[in-house]
DNA sequence: CTCAGGCCTCACCCAACGTCAGAGTCAACC
DNA sequence: GGTTGACTCTGACGTTGGGTGAGGCCTGAG
């Protein structure tokens, strides 16, 4: 088959083949002359990479998952999740902004600059973590808002993907042993790693921790946007658990 | 102020002022010696910058839109958040295929391969317009699939904002007199362009325009997700109205 | 006067191709 | 065999919003 009609087949350019082919994701066999050839199970193949695009998948990582075995895939692919779910927040407010602007100048016709500070001032208002901030010291805030700067999209799918996992031993563990001992060695090995990504956060500083423990502790009056976010990360059991687990292991 | 105070400030870096500059986007002032100079005035600049930047839109169109009057700014808002919610639908989409994906897995432990397999199903299964087609002959889904190639997200908000202009200049009619007469002056002007919006779609072919009205008719059977995208596009009445302007239009 | 730290202007880098440009190849027709 | 038109190849530059130096001027403190 020639570049052509695998393109028009796939559903791509002939320009993206060449691109694919010169990264190495997808190479094509030559004819003597040069030209490319492809056959049927390179088509599953460039299927297979259209889908990871279709994810937003950089194509790089694209060649890393295809050429391992799946279990990276899976991970992966949650991580990936996780971004988009970010970005889809991202989107989500921007749309609120516009949405929030219109309204406020169909009623009273104001100026147009009116528009613009009305989106941002609801741009502000999003941005607002003053929900969380009352439980953290000045210096805790000061800290945390230098640590914030660092933070990626990616190095928080990571983070995020870290907490699922241990989330999901925990769960484990109480599936298997719903009176499992808080101080045992499974339970304790368990209260390390939540303890070393507690850390991630607090940077180990102690006003940090201390107001992380009274945010977490007022739970109950989060706004409801915050709950929600975090929903994925486990069920109260597991929460009441691992806090038993704290206090017995130091 | 000199650049840096200024940047952080407006938390941007100075290397995004210096872009800025060049694209004539911010100019700054500049001492004898060449370096940049701030004012307060050029803040208020920048957090409109800013602003219209996480609303995503591109540089360039910032600087229009900031440098001509409002009007034209409550339209390209209109216009980038149909962007935004076109491109918040993909990401829906995107993360849907995931999540299917996970829970595919999950239960029966299957090879890695059919995650991928999973995800490229239901890719296919969103993309699938089968709903749609049933209402046209072969022929004319044949001439929509060719004019869908030159649709990209920019023409689609811009015909999109045009029909809403037309459904906000119909609802005003209507409000001005219910029983507005459809063979009237005005309501033929604006039956004229509604027609003449309808044949950027069906470009004037007859087996297409059969479709569409078909499909029209069975707006009640319509899949949910279709109806809501349809939602912001003028009330029944509006529908109803024009219906009559067609009728005795032509 | 010197030195550190800011500031300046190039200029190259990223991702995923689009878009020529110039040159070779293929298949069909004369 | 030659010509023609349609493909194909490689290489190189453009796009967006800056990041990240390199090399050189400016400025204020000591």
């Amino acid at each position: 088959m020639n570049i052509q009609e695998f393109a028009t087949l796939a559903g791509v350019t002939v320009r993206a083949l060449h691109h694919y082919d010169r990264l190495g994701l997808l190479k094509a066999r030559r004819t003597p002359s040069g030209y490319r050839v492809y056959e049927e199970r390179e088509l599953e193949r460039l299927e297979q990479i259209v889908a990871l695009k279709f994810l937003g998948l950089p194509l790089k990582q694209i060649g890393r998952l295809l050429d391992r075995t799946g279990f990276e895939l899976a991970d992966g692919l949650r991580m990936q999740r996780t971004v988009l779910e970010q970005k889809r927040r991202l989107l989500d407010r921007a749309i609120q902004a516009i949405r929030a602007a219109e309204h406020s100048i169909e009623p009273g016709r104001r100026a147009e600059s009116a528009l613009l500070t009305k989106i941002i001032e609801v741009i502000e208002m999003q941005n607002d973590n003053s929900w969380s901030e009352k439980y953290y010291s000045p210096e805790a805030r000061e800290k945390i808002a230098a640590r914030a700067k660092e933070w990626t999209p990616e190095l928080q799918a990571e983070v995020s993907k870290k907490w699922m996992d241990l989330f999901a031993e925990v769960e484990a563990l109480l599936a298997e042993d719903a009176a499992a001992d808080p101080a045992g060695e499974k339970a304790q090995a368990l209260g390390a790693r939540w303890k070393e990504l507690v850390k991630g956060f607090t940077g180990g500083d102690a006003q940090v921790g201390a107001g992380l423990n009274k945010l977490y502790a007022d739970r109950p009056n989060w706004p409801a946007q915050a709950k929600e976010q975090m929903a994925p990360f486990g069920s109260p059991r597991v929460w009441e658990f691992m806090g038993r687990v704290m206090k017995c292991g130091l």
